[in-house]
DNA sequence: TTTCTCTATCGTATATTTGCGATGAACGAT
DNA sequence: ATCGTTCATCGCAAATATACGATAGAGAAA
């Protein structure tokens, strides 16, 4: 099974590991860092920035629409991508409250010997 | 092919892929969180504090090891995880960056039909 | 209408992920 | 030396992910 139990989990785990999932690849990071720093931008323009077919381009930015992160707009026969900026915001803000909870306690560490 | 066409991406695409992959999962999502609550685990704790087998919660320590999020310390039988702070604080940081980024240029969005 | 461009989706191939039972290795205890 | 405990790894099955060529559909342009 590749299904995970996710019925044991909270829905904040879900929705951080789904995130992550979303941010897992680096096309995608990059599609991300793209969006932002061009403002928005027509999807054939993508492919000529990343190194993979038009196909394989479209599915990276159907899993970044899946969570909510960009939004394609329809402009005449092309289609103009964006950063969701609200999305973005509660992204940004969830995983540095994860991260600021998980940096709190470690000041003790394990034994010495790593195996 | 699964396999990406990474040489095309810059180590630090790479690298935020790689450690959101690693956290691509609710049970490692949990598993980061349980570490930094009890500051460090036995992992036979750890199964049962999480709905999954033995053998998939070592498969899940596995793939944090991988990525230095966390190590695990050899104490006779049993072994001992916790968070390995130093990545910690880099992973941290490298995110709150990337996002700050991502976070700063967008106010205009695209147009309103959303497809 | 016909043609061209652009993009999503389909179909396919391959690799990876997820999960778990079973097994083995390491160690403490008897 | 033997037994019990703990955990990593193996082996398997099923689901997902990745990639791309081919195709379809929507619109612009002729």
């Amino acid at each position: 099974m590749a299904t995970p139990k996710i019925e044991e989990f909270t829905n904040e785990e879900i929705f951080l590991a789904d995130t992550a999932k979303a941010l897992s690849h680096p096309a995608r990071i990059k599609i991300m860092k793209l969006l932002s720093e061009l403002n928005a931008c027509v999807c054939g323009e993508l492919v000529n920035l990343l190194p993979l077919a038009q196909a394989t381009v479209s599915q990276h930015l159907k899993e970044l629409k899946r969570v909510g992160l960009i939004q394609g707009d329809i402009d005449g026969p092309k289609v103009c991508y964006c950063v969701n900026v609200e999305m973005l915001q509660k992204v940004t803000s969830d995983f540095q409250n994860y991260f600021s909870k998980l940096n709190k306690r470690e000041k003790i560490s394990c034994k010495p010997k790593t195996k």
